[in-house]
DNA sequence: CGATGAGTTGAGAGCAATCAAGATGGGTGG
DNA sequence: CCACCCATCTTGATTGCTCTCAACTCATCG
């Protein structure tokens, strides 16, 4: 485990990046590490979060809820990301770990101080954010107008796209993805139920556009099929392009 | 019409708000106004956007666009809102006016020149950005969760809170909306047909919940029974609470 | 007074949700 | 090493909500 920055393993990731060295030292002594495990609840909704952090290892998920049960995941927190809003204790939303999760929390006020001395540290907030939102806004173009098929096939072009390290391109050229999600919790991304999620990777795999390698693992065999199935133009760019 | 920041209709609500007297001349001097009529294309989707603007008075919309024509709204602008993004020129989704609109322009360099002295305009863009998240996440739960009905209720709920000074209450403690949509519009922000929300206008009005007055003004006669049928808790407070 | 755009309403079709069994597979304990 | 168990996943049958297509109303405007 991590103990310090220059050990930190999304050290040049993470929203830190940005910082010189006496900023870096500031948040250094304002830092400390918290761990979850796989299933655990970091905030409910409408609680206190009394530090922000960057993700360090592992997947969490950012969740809203209606009265009646129904959830609908709003944000995927992956390596380096990062969690909870400067200058707002209460988060809307649920966070749960998905995988054990490894966080580097800063305390809140140290953080702010820090972030209004250094301009490089808040515009690199504002650009996470601003992109956070144009994703948050292609969400909105899944969720409302895509089918289900699209919807699940925008998933996997999403995911690879994100993949740590960029994608595994196996022998063939043929594209890997390794799921961080189960059945039930990409139905929740994808605002469907899992049986239908369930019925789109056996469609796709019907159609040889993928293939799967346990349940956790796929591999496309046509990302141009794949990306056409998901409602998107190839111009842009693939994981392999 | 406004031709200098003292005269400017959102002199106190605008981005620029939170500017001293030398940034706001600095500011001043990079800017210009824009005209655009109901129905017009600000930008369009990938085009090149050669400032960042203030919505001065007016309704403008922005859209993601399917390869097919289906279409979904991302974002709604009204006075005082702010459009474009700084550090990147490119739009990804279209704006379009809705009504006529005034836009506040300000050139690129200069306007990222004062917001990197300014730590307090780049702290209001955070914040405001982070409020658009937040937003835009809610937004995600109507679109993944939410029945036509909830869909077109909740609609309701947002615009009564975001009428320009506050909701306007008809005797009686009635609550009166001013639609600044079309059906198609909002059959547009909901991921619904225009037929539905038709059809969900009917029901609220044979419920008792709602009256129109023409077409484009609703009374709202029944707030708590309008929250219910939007799925939200009445916790988070209305417009009269 | 027809023409036009916006809105309403109805009938029918289609897609995804729900309900309900099974299948699979990794982990545990005998 | 095997048998069992539980969570996860798949598949099938049916229901129901929303879309689509189509006709009609209404207000506005040349």
């Amino acid at each position: 485990m991590h103990g310090s920055c220059p050990d930190c393993p999304v050290r040049h990731q993470a929203i830190c990046s940005t910082c010189n060295a006496p900023e870096l030292r500031r948040l250094e002594h304002a830092r400390y590490d918290r761990r979850y495990e796989a299933g655990q609840v970091i905030v409910w909704a409408g609680d206190r979060l009394d530090f922000v952090a960057s993700v360090v290892s592992g997947v969490a998920t950012m969740s809203h809820t209606l009265e009646d049960g129904r959830t609908q995941m709003v944000g995927l927190l992956q390596a380096s990301d990062f969690l909870g809003r400067p200058h707002r204790e209460r988060t809307p939303y649920t966070v749960t770990a998905v995988t054990d999760v490894v966080l580097c929390c800063f305390r809140r006020k140290p953080f702010e101080e820090v972030m209004a001395a250094s301009p490089a540290l808040s515009a690199q907030m504002l650009d996470r954010t601003l992109d956070e939102l144009d994703a948050s806004r292609e969400w909105l173009l899944l969720l409302g107008r895509k089918s289900a098929r699209e919807k699940f096939a925008s998933l996997l072009v999403i995911l690879a796209r994100r993949e740590v390290g960029g994608p595994q391109a196996s022998p063939g050229g043929e594209l890997q993805i390794d799921l961080p999600l189960t059945r039930d919790m990409m139905a929740d991304y994808l605002g469907l139920s899992l049986e239908t999620v369930s019925r789109q990777v056996s469609a796709l795999r019907r159609d040889g556009i993928i293939r799967l390698n346990g349940n956790r693992t796929v591999i496309v065999q046509d990302y141009a099929a794949l990306l056409t199935a998901s409602g998107e133009t190839d111009a842009d760019g693939g994981p392999l392009s």
